[in-house]
DNA sequence: TCCTCTCTTAGACAGATGACTAAGTCATTT
DNA sequence: AAATGACTTAGTCATCTGTCTAAGAGAGGA
């Protein structure tokens, strides 16, 4: 016999790495390029073991987003619950922002792209946002009254998770025009 | 013989109806859900036209988003070439932005979550947003003035672009949150 | 009328793909 | 040492996919 078992004690190797495969081929060839054999492949394993530890395709990359998106909650969390001033933290997004290395990005908005066409995955990004937004709008929450915001802190929190979603498109599709003044120029806000 | 011809006089029915049903198809299942047959169901011609017409799936996407980013621009074009006063002019494209009907922009992600796999693709869409940039950079030189925004233009410009798109991108995955706060808030503060 | 050229059709073909399975291996338990 | 159960392997199978082709339809010109 070969059922998918209920989740013994802990979970092998194997199941790790092809979660971590797909995170790394969602990032070099995107999410319409991967393949059973291409995962079992790139994680070192035998293409069998998709059907043992997902029952399919689909449901292996359901469980990355999982997986994932729990990271993505995790580490945001973790940025803006430390000690540091709020100028510190929004540097230390920023610099995030618009790092060489945009493997975290990519894979973001695979899955994004992933979900535009599937509603229950959806589902599953619309709680991440909703989190997300929840730290921001606690994080902004104190200098939006000190700094002297115009706008409602709930516009404030929405401006600025839509255009770093932007940056973060732009940014894939090759375009960097305007970022760094844009990030500058707010920086120096902050300063002053 | 059957070869692809060199574009003889006028284009068939057969080839525009392939091209709008890629949009189409883009619309309802994404760029990946895309084959041969299903465009050719999609267009009701029979599915060796695709080779006919175009040589392959692949050119006949890479000629669907031509012909669609061709359109985009004169789009944008029009708008900000248009008489009205400036604040008219962005509540039109407001209101485009939030419309229920999110084909056009279904399209235009699509298109570019392709291009994030595909360098070549990326160049044709950087040269789209270049002239989206610079129509708008045009249209708010007179309005960053007048109405003495602290930021530099080029700033400001590259502020709306993301966060519009961030708009876009959200609204795809079926985030609506906040969005009409913050377009509220920025046509109450022109209006003033 | 016949011929030419464009357009269309139906189908062939190799290769890839997702799902699944029988037969193993191997460590742990009894 | 035997048995148990988790894990792995290699391979099968039906289906789908992209590409290409031979054959024909039909319009317009000679």
């Amino acid at each position: 016999m070969s059922e998918p078992v209920s989740r013994p004690s802990g979970r092998s190797a194997a199941e790790e790495a092809l979660l971590d495969a797909a995170e790394r081929l969602l990032v070099e060839v995107g999410y319409a390029g991967i393949t059973t054999r291409k995962l079992a492949e790139a994680a070192g394993v035998n293409h069998g073991l998709v059907h043992y530890y997902f029952g399919s395709n689909e449901n292996l990359l359901v469980r990355a987003l999982e997986r994932f998106t729990d990271g993505l909650i995790a580490r945001q969390q973790a940025l803006y619950d430390s000690d540091e001033p709020f100028v510190e933290k929004w540097r230390t997004a920023m610099r995030f922002l618009v790092d060489d290395d945009a493997a975290y990005e990519k894979i973001w908005l695979e899955l994004q792209a992933l979900a535009w066409n599937d509603p229950s995955l959806r589902t599953r990004l619309a709680h991440v946002t909703a989190e997300w937004r929840r730290v921001l709008t606690d994080a902004f929450r104190e200098p939006h009254r000190q700094l002297e915001i115009g706008m409602p802190l709930e516009a404030l929190v929405t401006l600025v998770i839509t255009f770093n979603l932007g940056i973060i498109v732009e940014r894939l599709g090759g375009i960097h025009t305007g970022h760094a003044e844009l990030l500058e120029w707010i920086d120096g806000w902050l300063s002053s």
